[in-house]
DNA sequence: TTGTAAAGTTAGAGACTCTAACATATGTTA
DNA sequence: TAACATATGTTAGAGTCTCTAACTTTACAA
C-alpha cells in the first residue's frame, strides 16, 4: 500500500506531463508490474491496474509489450539477473571447492524466494509462452551449470561429472520444494521450526558426501 | 478432447432432461472441474468452461459451491484423498522399517504429480482461500505425520522424535521441489535424464542414512 | 392439493484483455 | 523550415469472465 502510494508519487512527478507522451513509461510499467506482482501475486495482477498506478490508459501497455505475458516475462528475466548476482556475491567470500560455498548458493535462492515471493514465482512457476520463455531458461540453465560446477569444485576437479550433475540436481531440487513449501504456506502449521542455516548445512553434507 | 467429449456424452445421458432439473450436477460440475483443469491447468480453468461441458446456464453452479474456488478446492481434497490412497497402497507391500516404504511414498507424490499435474499445484500450490483451505491443510498433515512415522520406524522406534521430524522434512522437500521442477518444465531441456527410482533410493539413503 | 425450498434460468453489472481507429508528439529529410 | 513518417499516446468497443438478482420450474412434505 504504501510502496503503490510511492509509485504514484513518482508517476505524479511525469504525470505533470501535458506532455502527452509519457517518456519513460515501459520502464515504469516494469516496475508498477513488479510492485503489483508482490502485492497481488502473479495470478492476481492485471495490466489495468499497472495502468491505473502509471496513469496512463489500459491500451497504452500494447505500444510497449505483446501482452500481459511479456509484461511479467520481463519481471522475471530481471528477477533472474538479480538472484544470479546475489548468488555470485555470497559465493565469493568463500574458497572455492568448500561447502559454505554450496550453502550460499542455496541460502540465496531460499532468500529470493522469500523476499521476493511473486516474482520467485514468475521466475521458476509454469511459463506459459514458449518465446520469451526462451531467455529464462537458458538464465536458468546457466545458474544450474554454475552449481554443477560448484559440486565438482568440491570434489577437487574442474570437469564435471555424471555425478556432479545428479547431485547439483538433487540440492536444486530440495532448495526449490523448500522455496516453494515455505511461500505457499505449506509449512505454517506444521509446529515444524528449523533454522535454515542448519538445515543447508546437513543436506550439503549429505548430499556433496559420499555414497554416489 | 476425447475425454471432454466423454464428458459430454456422459451428460448428454442426463440431458435429455426434459428434467430443467439435472439431478446430479454438483458431481458433475467437479468432474468437469477436474478435467479442465488437467486440460488447460488451474489458472486458466473457467467456470462458465464447465457449465458449457455440464450442459447448464453459467449461474448454475453458484447454488452448488460458494465460487470458482469451492470449485476448484473440491477437487483439490478428493485429489488429496486419491493420492493418499496410493501411498497407503504403495508402502503397505513393503515391511514396516525399511526403505523400499520411504522410496514408495516418494514415487507416489512424483507420480501423482506427472499424471495429474493441474490436480496436484491445486493440492500443493497457494491456496487463495483460508476456509475449505482447512480440509486441505490437515489432509496435507495427516501424510506428512504418516512420513515421520515412517522414518521413526527405520530408526527402529515407534515414538515420533525431532529427527524424525527433521528427516521427514527433507524428503519431503526433496519431492516436492522435484514434482514442480517435472511439470513446471524445468529439467527439459537439461540433458538430465535419471531414473527416477534410482533417485529415490539415493536420497532415501543419505536422508535416513546417519549424520544427523 | 397446495406451499415451500431446492435447483434451474435469463439478464446484467462490473472487471479484464486486447484490437482498431484516431491523435499527438518527435525527429528526419527535402 | 515544412512536412512526412514513426513512435507513443487516447478513446471506443468486442468478447470473455465471475458472480448476483430476480424469476421459473420441479420435488416433496404437510
Amino acid at each position: 500500500m504504501h510502496e503503490r502510494d510511492w509509485i504514484m508519487e513518482e508517476t505524479k512527478k511525469h504525470t505533470k506531463r501535458s506532455n502527452y507522451h509519457h517518456g519513460d513509461l515501459k520502464t515504469q510499467l516494469i516496475e508498477a508490474t513488479r510492485v503489483l506482482v508482490e502485492q497481488k501475486g502473479p495470478d492476481h495482477f492485471s495490466v489495468s491496474e499497472a495502468c491505473r498506478v502509471a496513469g496512463v490508459s489500459t491500451a497504452a501497455p500494447y505500444k510497449h509489450f505483446k501482452d500481459k505475458n511479456e509484461m511479467l516475462q520481463e519481471v522475471a528475466v530481471a528477477g533472474m539477473q538479480r538472484q544470479r548476482e546475489q548468488m555470485l556475491e555470497e559465493v565469493s567470500v568463500h574458497p572455492r571447492g568448500t561447502l559454505p560455498r554450496i550453502v550460499a548458493l542455496g541460502r540465496v535462492y531460499i532468500r529470493f524466494a522469500q523476499k521476493e515471493p511473486g516474482v520467485f514465482r514468475l521466475m521458476f512457476g509454469l511459463s506459459e509462452d514458449h518465446d520469451e520463455h526462451a531467455t529464462l531458461s537458458e538464465m536458468g540453465e546457466g545458474t544450474y551449470t554454475a552449481v554443477q560446477q560448484e559440486v565438482a569444485w568440491c570434489r577437487g576437479s574442474e570437469a564435471i561429472e555424471e555425478q556432479d550433475t545428479q547431485r547439483a540436481f538433487l540440492l536444486w531440487s530440495f532448495v526449490h520444494g523448500l522455496s516453494f513449501l515455505l511461500i505457499d504456506g505449506k509449512l505454517a502449521h506444521m509446529n515444524l521450526d528449523f533454522d535454515l542455516e542448519e538445515v543447508l548445512n546437513d543436506v550439503a553434507e549429505r548430499v556433496i558426501g559420499p555414497k554416489a
